[in-house]
DNA sequence: TATTGTTATACTCTATAACTATA
DNA sequence: TATAGTTATAGAGTATAACAATA
């Protein structure tokens, strides 16, 4: 059990390598932005799976995994086969173009990780993925659902700005 | 310097622990949300300076932060004063209502790290933080700037979807 | 001319809600 | 009625480019 300095700073660095994943995410080719590598990943390393299963490793709504989808199959990276069992379900499976694709992607990220952590131990990356791993644990199923509650919010603001008035040139 | 399986594993790993940060975004109240925490802590830390200091601080671009801050100061948690020394310039100063705020926003994900970190050591959660900082160290300063390329996309595809044809009810 | 900051615009990510098809 | 998935819509986050004011 830690102290609420230690849960504060963790929110800050949580925050800080925001930063890292920007990075990451700007040497993505275009076509393949940021969450579409993350699908092809799990369905390469958990291999084929239903939308909702999927949804589930990525901790998103199903709604978001669905377009996510839509854009990966209409690529040919990846195919929605019918399920033999539940004519509702539909199972992904990653095509040898998605595959492709995915190295492509792996190389890249490689290859910045490899230039940044030049100095890093290979322990050191470990024990960074073992914590992070425990870190996403801990958290168990944090999907969004209808039970949290937000505060409620203050008295409405006017968005202002100091040095242009807002409707001075419409 | 670490192998390529685990450059992959660590891509992996910060892909997940996003699922994390939504997790404390989701708790935030609805008039200060994600960015916005951020801002306010760096304000704290570090104390006054000005826009572009807090968009290096923050890794983005100085209009995103520009954004931000004019949503702070519209809800008076942060004050947008002169420079002195340089009329182009603004100093940022957080108001004793936006450290009111910021107590309110540590005190709701403390809360969730406390229940959902309970079986962390004090020394796991301080391994952890000591790693995410140096990982951001590592990167620098990785705001994006016009010279890196990203890779030409691949031939235009049809964004299509499998079971209701795109214009069927327009 | 270079720098500081603001604004307009666009695209990604994510969520909620309404809907269809199947169980 | 409940579940699996899709779509429409909305809001936050981020980037690029055009712009204004000052150095």
């Amino acid at each position: 059990m830690a102290g609420q300095a230690q849960y504060e700073e963790l929110v800050r660095q949580l925050s800080a390598v925001g930063a890292v994943r920007r990075d990451l995410a700007r040497i993505m080719p275009p076509d393949c932005p940021a969450g579409s590598g993350a699908v092809l990943t799990i369905l390469d390393v958990h291999g084929d799976m239903r939308m909702s299963k999927l949804a589930e490793h990525l901790a998103v709504d199903l709604s978001v995994t669905s377009r996510q989808v839509a854009h990966l199959v209409a690529r040919g990276w990846i195919e929605r086969l019918p399920d033999p069992v539940d004519k509702r379900s539909r199972i992904l499976h990653l095509t040898p173009a998605g595959l492709d694709r995915l190295d492509d992607l792996f190389r890249r990220t490689t290859q910045l990780l490899a230039e940044r952590l030049s100095d890093w131990s290979d322990d050191e990356v470990g024990q960074l993925i073992h914590l992070m791993s425990r870190l996403r644990e801990s958290f168990g199923d944090c999907r969004p659902h209808p039970g949290r509650v937000h505060a409620p919010a203050d008295a409405p603001v006017i968005e202002e700005t100091t040095r242009t008035p807002a409707n001075a040139h419409t």
